[in-house]
RNA sequence: GGACCCGUAGCUCAGUUGGAUAGAGCGUUGCCCUCCGAAGGCAAAGGUCGUGCGUUCGAGUCGCGCCGGGUCCGCCA
């Protein structure tokens, strides 16, 4: 359904005419695509200045070739050689217009592409489960759950995965957390410093938000974590009658608190898996174990750092991974001095479980600050895959809230930084999502509270929603036409300039998913549909100038059918590729703080 | 000291994995419209793609060196 791999097909058909035996090498480097300038016609290849060699000709001398050749497709209007070797080819409009009745039957599934048979692990959120998610973690979020069902619509198998940070001391600070917010609840005499200099590494989270844990500790289990003080009035118990209890408790609240910021987002996991289970079942040990057999793993010293020395640097011996057998810049460390794994030790028994599931790609979405982070990771997996799994790591940057041009720091909750709570109350589901979407991953953006929910043209969020709304109200007004009915319409009436614009837009889409997918970039769909909407608007706008290019003219019976075709199918799109970054389609606009529709079309 | 990411119009950003004369929105300037099909429309100006070499038919895109910004660099995750 891809129109451009289908005239592709054509232009290899039409070269083994003249170069019989072209190698696969060669016709693989082939391109069929648009051209950049549209003066140069709806499709440019590249082939002959690619097969001029082989052919024994000048690319342009072989453009002329192929040329006379394509030129006799029933799809094709013209072939021209140009500039260096350019072959240019402009469609018959009769061929672009035959693909709205394929877009009418597909609905919302065009662009889904055939299966791949390639299964692919999509980890992403992974936030440590020790408070809110904030703003940062949201944009994880969204670009992980778009790039998912991006991959899914290409093809591929999805799996999407959530990895539990759940041991390690970043918990145990965590529970230490909590049971301060225990013992008040049960009314310690104690103060937060003295509670700090009990404990070991201080006290690290100190958000509000452990105060409701603290009180369900005091709910579910009494006083009977704790001891009487002489002092205090309640005191400290001994960590082994209360920590993991108090551990395990916490983690369940922070992912319950979790689960609820994703699904406010509308964002969904299939499998979340634990770093503690995964440890307790000895993944660790058979990943050093597989490691070794292969002479990957020794005993040494680390190199310091050169430039500035950690003040407390002394050389240390340690179980190392030897990464830079599989392009790492150094070896890693993977037991701590207490013989327990390093994160990364435990993070490649995560990926020895991926592995195991028989996964053929696995695709991490990580914050920024990760970055020195992605060669160890494809190291190991490389090691315990033999290089049958690839990784590939997305790395979202940070995002910066504004509210009118000025930084917006405080949140309500957590004190220090944005919750992702909030910010999904203050704009909706539906304004975060898409607005994250609209930078490349990897760069820094601004979110401004106030620019996303205006109603201009500067904001894509209701540029894009606007179009829908508007096919929608053609179509509410048209009686809602039966696409099938539609299908036989007469959709030669289709001849403005702005409704072929408009056609081509729309068979762009299939090429759309597969190369965003390949490259990883969801945000690519965000602006195919801002391109989709300014040529639809663009129509609309015809529309008031010129009242014969209006969708709906009772005195054009046959005219509006085709209108209402290619209507239809611009709305089948705009659903399409809105479902692959998970945002609403809106029949109508309105002003959800005033709750009237301020822009009924 | 090293690794990774970024540098494109006044601003915010795209750039179809190496293609033709580098694009969009905002802003600026000019013209049109005042229509309940409720975001106004059309057009113009605006660029040595941070910089210098290199690779080749061809470089914003690939390689190397600088400049500037960001992230990170052994028992944090």
């Amino acid at each position: 359904m891809d129109i451009f791999a289908a005239l592709r097909a054509r232009v290899l058909d039409a070269l083994a005419g003249i170069l019989p035996d072209a190698p696969e090498e060669l016709r693989r480097r082939i391109t069929v695509e648009p051209p950049r300038e549209a003066a140069h016609g709806d499709m440019a290849t590249n082939a002959a200045m690619v097969a001029a060699k082989a052919a024994g000709m000048a690319p342009p001398r072989l453009a002329a070739e192929l040329a006379a050749r394509l030129s006799a497709l029933p799809e094709v209007d013209s072939a021209s050689p140009a500039g260096p070797g350019f072959l240019n080819l402009r469609l018959k409009p009769s061929f672009l217009r035959a693909q709205i009745p394929l877009i009418l039957a597909a609905g919302e599934d065009y662009g889904q592409a055939p299966p791949t048979g390639r299964r692919v692990n999509v980890e992403y959120v992974s936030a440590n489960p020790t408070g809110p998610m904030h703003v940062g973690h949201g944009r994880g979020a969204v670009v992980g759950d778009a790039l998912a069902s991006l991959l899914a619509k290409a093809g591929h198998e999805v799996v999407r995965e959530y990895y539990i940070n759940d041991a390690g001391a970043q918990v145990q600070a965590l529970a230490y957390a909590a049971y301060w917010r225990y013992l008040q609840a049960l009314g310690t005499g104690m103060t937060e410093e003295e509670y700090a200099q009990l404990i070991p590494g201080g006290l690290q989270y100190r958000g509000d938000y452990l105060i409701p844990v603290g009180e369900a500790l005091v709910a579910h289990y009494g006083d009977s974590l704790a001891e009487p003080h002489a002092l205090h009035g309640i005191g400290m118990a001994g960590p082994d009658r209360w920590f993991e209890p108090v551990r395990a408790f916490t983690v369940q609240a922070m992912m319950r608190s979790i689960r609820e910021d994703l699904a406010a987002l509308g964002v969904r996991h299939d499998v979340f898996v634990s770093e503690a289970e995964r440890i307790a079942a000895g993944d660790l040990e058979r990943a050093e174990a597989i490691l070794a057999a292969q002479g990957l793993i020794y005993r040494g010293v680390l190199e310091p750092p050169k430039g500035k020395l950690p003040e407390d640097w002394e050389p240390r011996e340690q179980v190392l991974f030897r990464a830079t057998a599989f392009g790492d810049d150094i070896d890693r460390p993977l037991r701590k001095s207490d013989g327990s794994g390093t994160y990364f030790a435990n993070d490649i028994a995560n990926h020895l479980h991926k592995i195991e599931r028989g996964f053929d790609e696995l695709v991490h979405v990580w914050g920024a600050d990760h970055g020195g982070y992605v060669k160890r990771i494809k190291a190991a997996v490389a090691a315990l895959s033999g290089g049958r799994v690839s990784v590939d790591v997305v790395l979202t940057q940070i995002v910066h809230v504004l509210k009118g041009g000025q930084p917006v720091r405080m949140s309500k909750r957590a004190g220090s930084y944005v919750t992702l709570a909030d910010l999904i109350e203050e704009v909706g589901r539906d304004a975060v999502r898409f607005t994250m979407l609209t930078r490349k991953a990897d760069a820094q953006m601004e979110f401004d509270l106030e620019r996303v929910v205006e109603q201009s043209r500067d904001n894509p969020v209701f540029y894009v929603q606007y179009a829908h709304a508007r096919v929608r109200s053609v179509l509410r007004a048209a009686g809602e036409p039966d696409p099938a009915r539609l299908a036989g319409a007469d959709l030669d009436r289709l001849t403005d300039p702005a409704e072929l614009a408009l056609i081509r837009r729309l068979t762009l889409w299939p090429r759309t998913v597969e190369a965003a997918a390949a490259a990883r970039e969801p945000h690519r769909i965000a602006f195919y549909l801002n391109d989709l909407a300014a040529d639809f608007h663009l129509l609309w706008n015809r529309g008031r100038e010129d009242a014969t290019l209006r969708f709906i003219r009772a005195e054009d019976p046959a005219g509006t059918e085709a209108r209402l075709a290619l209507v239809a199918a611009t709305g089948m799109v705009l659903r399409s590729a809105l479902g692959v970054m998970g945002v609403t389609p809106v029949e109508e606009l309105r002003d959800e703080r005033q709750g009237e529709a301020v822009a009924r079309v």
